[in-house]
RNA sequence: GCCGAUGUAGCUCAGCUGGUAGAGCAACUGAUUCGUAAUCAGUAGGUCCGCGGUUCGAAUCCGCGCAUCGGCUCCA
């Protein structure tokens, strides 16, 4: 038998028989990384461990506890749920169950429902599977035998994905464990003993292929790690998100309602919040005037006609709603772009004119379905930070450049990182190829000048042009979409704006649309988990709350807060009859940044007593030194 | 919009197979005058999501609707 060379990690190259496992490689070269190695990678290529190598290559080990490791677990668990499932009940038919970012799922076509008890007794016959320690064995046969193996299983799903597979696909792989065949790519764990902690989380529909055209299934998520600790970690990390559900805390905090009297998706504003938002939209206008946008302001509604003519009642009907008015038609503002073409259009620009920044904290409706809406981050009425920029086709890179660091100042002051993704045609959509072909690639180019790392993601842009998508990273790692850049040929066109340009001739101006924290409401939102409701200083809408110790102390707490008022301090009284330690709690449960305490040393010393959030005390401070340090610290956005 | 679950006091929740609603916290009143995360006592508070139906009788069973939650599709 010929030997091969295999290239490992170390950049040692060892020699092997021909048709050595991967596994005896690995084992050969460091036992201790056998126990821990799902699956290799074989010259690029993710394989099985039992993988037969028989010419020159490259092996590397996958890690348990590696992004792919933990992928190829998760998917082992759900071949795994998928057995169990089927053992359990009749006339289930698989799909498909791949690893998702935290877990898995799979999906069944079932008559039934799975209930919790169900998942509980999926749970168990898990376990005795896991047990059983099956191993995952891989054969690879002819599409026509693959067909006709799960036609006689009846399991239709998979016969159609057989069948949809490119033409020039001849065999596939199936992969069995303790007698249960699934199609699949793999790779998968050796055997079923391997799974070590895993949990069954819930069951939600899910449509066939993601279509809404097609049959609901039933989806059962779970999860799996390595090891009980890091799944008990992911499962106090699930507890912890529930308790930053900004809904949650937008009634602990008393910052907003959603009221079924009112309507679903349409937020009420309390004091609290109102004044939250009104600190972030004055942030952005003066941020705004900095960078030459004008402020602008169009009308909620506006006339039918001019919907039909910048396509969105061909495009976006279904979302709008509609008011009559005199007789006439007109639609309520699902984006703000109308009105700016309009001021564009009031007069004739010049290339020197060239560009021009129209921003407007603009309020927009939606009519979004019922089962969309959540909370703060999917609202029916929202107030976007919305900007249009005309400019010559020279100026685009420029402009969209200074966009990218807009938002890159905006996340930095505001607290978080983010990442970006690049959208290209969707396949409803308007404009000629060539435009959507220079509009995509300008992005590009922008991108790659400004050393940006970015996904893209086909046919994810709006109707009317390519876009860049930013999506901030929160405190617990979850990713939401905020910021966008995109890029519009087609309402230039269609309003026929222009320019005259130096050659004395019109052109016709490029446009961006653009948003820095995206709808308010939603920004607030992920704001609210971010920081579990307790904002930095800056941003908080109640920075100081002033205890007395004792009723006899209210006239000087009362003289505090009205010195603190006056100071442009964000404060309130708390004057009841409690105890001090009652309050305080009541201020620590409200996330105030700073308590001040009033008390007969306080009186005496004409100070406050400070305690912070963080439950660190700083030295009493005189009323105008405590509020000169809160104005010094917003102004450094702290 | 689709699949599933849920809807009881301001909030969080209990209420077994139908017999007419309860706790804790909050609120209010009184007492207490208190120094860095909950003082004590008392009082009040409910179209049991809405509308129909079954029943001698419905928070409980059935139907329809509304809303919320978890997902899917869609999206800032």
């Amino acid at each position: 038998m010929s030997d091969i060379k295999v290239q490992l990690p170390d950049g040692m190259a060892v020699h092997f028989p021909a048709g050595v496992t991967v596994r005896d490689v690995i084992a050969a070269w460091d036992k201790s990384k056998l126990k821990s190695s799902v699956a290799a990678q074989v010259d690029g290529r993710l394989v099985d461990l039992s993988y037969i190598v028989d010419s020159d290559t490259s092996i590397m080990p996958i890690s348990l506890r590696s992004k792919e490791g933990l992928g190829i677990l998760r998917h082992s668990i759900s071949h795994v749920m998928a057995q169990a499932v089927q053992d359990l009940f009749d006339n289930v038919k698989v799909t498909i169950g791949p690893s998702i970012e935290d877990g898995f799922y799979y999906d069944f076509e079932y008559q039934n429902t799975f209930t919790p008890d169900d998942l509980e007794k999926i749970e168990s016959r898990m376990r005795e599977i896991i047990a059983a320690d099956h191993s995952f064995s891989r054969s690879s046969v002819s599409r026509e035998e693959a067909v006709s193996l799960f036609e006689k299983k009846g399991e239709s799903y998979k016969v159609e994905l057989i069948r949809d597979l490119p033409e020039d696909v001849e065999e596939v792989t199936l992969y069995s464990q303790g007698g249960f065949v699934d199609l699949c790519r793999g790779p998968h764990i050796p055997s079923t003993g391997m799974i070590k902690a895993f949990k069954l989380l819930n069951v939600a529909g899910a449509y066939w292929r993601g279509d809404e055209k097609n049959a609901m299934l039933q989806r059962i998520y779970g999860t799996g790690f390595a090891s009980e600790k890091e799944l008990k970690e992911h499962m106090a990390l699930i507890e912890e998100a529930k308790k930053r559900d900004h809904r949650r805390l937008g009634k602990e905090l008393d910052l907003f309602q959603i009221n079924d009297e009112a309507g679903p998706g349409l937020i009420i504003f309390h004091p609290r919040g109102a004044l939250l938002r009104t600190i972030i939209e004055d942030w952005e206008k003066k941020e705004h005037l900095k960078r030459g946008y004008g402020i602008v302001m169009g009308p909620q509604i506006l006339k039918g006609d001019l919907w039909k003519k910048s396509g969105h009642f061909d495009q976006y009907r279904e979302n709008m709603y509609y008011t009559e008015v005199d007789d006439q038609t007109y639609g309520i503002k699902p984006m703000n772009c109308l009105s700016h073409m309009l001021i564009y259009k009031s007069r004739i620009r010049s290339y020197r004119d060239l560009p021009v920044r129209y921003f407007e904290l603009g309020t927009v409706h939606r009519h979004e379905k019922t089962g969309v809406l959540h909370g703060l981050l999917r609202a029916r009425q929202f107030t976007q930070d919305d900007a249009h920029i005309l400019c010559t086709p020279d100026q685009l890179n420029d402009e969209i450049s200074g966009i990218i660091h807009f938002i890159n100042d905006a996340m930095n002051v505001f607290g978080f990182t983010y990442e970006v993704e690049l959208s290209t045609r969707p396949a409803k959509s308007i404009g000629s190829d060539e435009d959507w072909n220079l509009a995509t690639s300008a992005l590009q180019k922008v991108l790659a000048e400004n050393q940006m790392q970015y996904e893209v993601n086909e046919g994810d842009g709006a109707f009317y042009g390519p876009k860049i998508d930013f999506k901030l990273k929160d405190a617990l790692g979850r990713k939401w979409q905020c910021a966008t850049i995109q890029c519009d040929f087609t309402l230039p066109e269609r309003f026929d704006l222009s320019y005259i340009g130096p050659d004395g001739e019109k052109h016709r101006p490029v446009m961006l649309h653009r948003v820095i924290l995206g709808a308010i409401e939603r920004f607030m939102g992920v704001l609210i988990e971010h920081y579990a409701g307790a904002f930095p200083l800056w941003l908080s809408p109640l920075q100081a709350v002033v205890l007395t110790v004792t009723e006899k102390h209210i006239p000087y707490g009362q003289k505090v807060l009205n010195d603190l008022i006056s100071a442009e301090v964000r404060a309130e009284g708390d004057f009841r009859n409690e105890k001090l330690g009652y309050k305080i709690r009541e201020g620590q449960l409200q996330k105030v940044p700073f308590m001040l305490i009033i008390g007969d040393r306080e009186v005496e010393s004409e100070t406050v007593s400070i305690r912070q959030r963080n439950g660190k005390k700083i030295d009493s401070l005189q009323v105008k030194d405590f509020a000169a340090l809160v104005l010094q610290m917003c102004e450094r956005h702290e």
